[in-house]
DNA sequence: ATGATACCTCC
DNA sequence: GAGGTATCA
């Protein structure tokens, strides 16, 4: 497997570059009940994540506003999670992991809005909904579709590698920043095909030339500031993005906590625990919207964090961790297993 | 409005 | 067949 893609062997993170660059300083974040970063990162909002050989977890993010890129690395001891980060960079990473965001008092009101989610809220204290940067989610999810998460996140890093400004570390380690709509606009489909992302390409194109014609990452981003229903109204106009994705995008980089993303999982879940007998037999624009209705009355306006620990619960029961995990370990990415 | 099918790719 | 969408009946 490592013999198929020799060039990834040079891009492992080399970690002591990292931390000789004198504007990486290692900070004390928070605690592990506050965030767990593990499962935050891989519980699928998020697809660009990995572990480095001394297991920290990093990611080349891209600061929403600036369109700044830079480098987190995490890692959790003594029930405290650890960042190395050159230190201007902490606010934007508050920020990108909602720290903002009360957990304890979340998952108390959850747990008293239904037990039914005492198992999940259990299993996986610490884990969040992000805010990540609109671009980056919004192109990711497109490459979803009916796609395994190890094609998934081949795609998306092939997307970097080709059109995703390069910046190299103190001993010239490459990371590579997610690209702009008015890079991925500019590429043939052709060209996108060749990574990998099949009949995906065509909408990655077809939606960065409408992204750029409504003025590009700026619109995307003024999306945070519009209601729940005109933002998700707004991404369903673009190509590729139905109900599933436009929901995707609005709860994981749009701050639209009350948007539950609906996909079979989350269909099961609501027929086990709401929907007895009343359970719809095909996910038809009505039945997407009783089922997020359905969660939504339960949990209230913070509902798509519920959904986000009863949808994890779920796969992970189904799925071996340790197989689970392998995919992000070492920053060998694209390779399943 | 619901239901069926094709669309890339690869295990 | 897979964490979905566009298209057409």
């Amino acid at each position: 497997m490592v013999s198929k893609e020799p060039a990834l062997l040079s891009d492992l993170t080399n970690t002591r570059t990292i931390r000789q660059n004198p504007a990486m300083q290692v900070t004390d974040l928070c605690s592990v009940e506050e965030l767990d970063v593990e499962h935050t990162v891989v519980c699928g909002q998020t697809f660009r994540w990995r572990q480095d050989v001394d297991r920290w977890w990093s990611c080349f993010l891209t600061e929403s506003v600036t369109r700044r890129p830079f480098l987190v690395r995490l890692h959790f001891e003594n029930g405290r999670v650890l960042c190395q980060a050159d230190p201007n960079d902490l606010p934007c990473i508050r920020s990108y992991f909602r720290l903002e965001v009360d957990l304890a008092q979340l998952t108390e009101e959850f747990l008293g809005a239904d037990p039914n989610i005492a198992p999940a809220v259990a299993a996986f204290p610490g884990l969040r909904v992000l805010r990540q940067d609109p671009v980056e989610c919004l192109f990711s999810f497109l490459c979803t579709s009916a796609a395994p998460l190890h094609r998934i996140r081949k795609g998306i890093d092939g997307l970097c590698r080709l059109l995703g400004e390069r910046h190299d570390g103190p001993l010239g380690e490459p990371h590579f920043a997610f690209p702009t709509p008015e890079r991925i606009a500019e590429t043939e489909i052709a060209d996108l095909q060749a990574l990998g992302v099949g009949y995906r390409a065509r909408y990655l194109q077809a939606t960065a030339r409408q992204v750029v014609a409504h003025g590009g990452a700026p619109w995307l981003l003024a999306l945070r500031d519009a209601p729940y229903e005109d933002a998700k109204a707004a991404l369903l106009t673009l190509t590729g993005v139905g109900e599933k994705i436009a929901d995707c995008v609005c709860l994981f980089c749009l701050d639209k906590d009350a948007a539950i993303p609906v996909d079979t999982h989350v269909r099961q879940i609501a027929e086990r625990y709401y929907l007895q007998g009343a359970a719809p037999k095909s996910l038809t624009k009505n039945s997407y919207a009783l089922i997020g209705d359905t969660i939504r009355n339960r949990f209230g306006p913070m509902a798509g964090w519920a959904q986000q620990y009863l949808f994890y619960a779920d796969t992970f029961e189904k799925k071996a961790w340790s197989a689970y995990e392998a995919q992000y370990r070492c920053g060998v990415v694209g390779e399943p297993k």
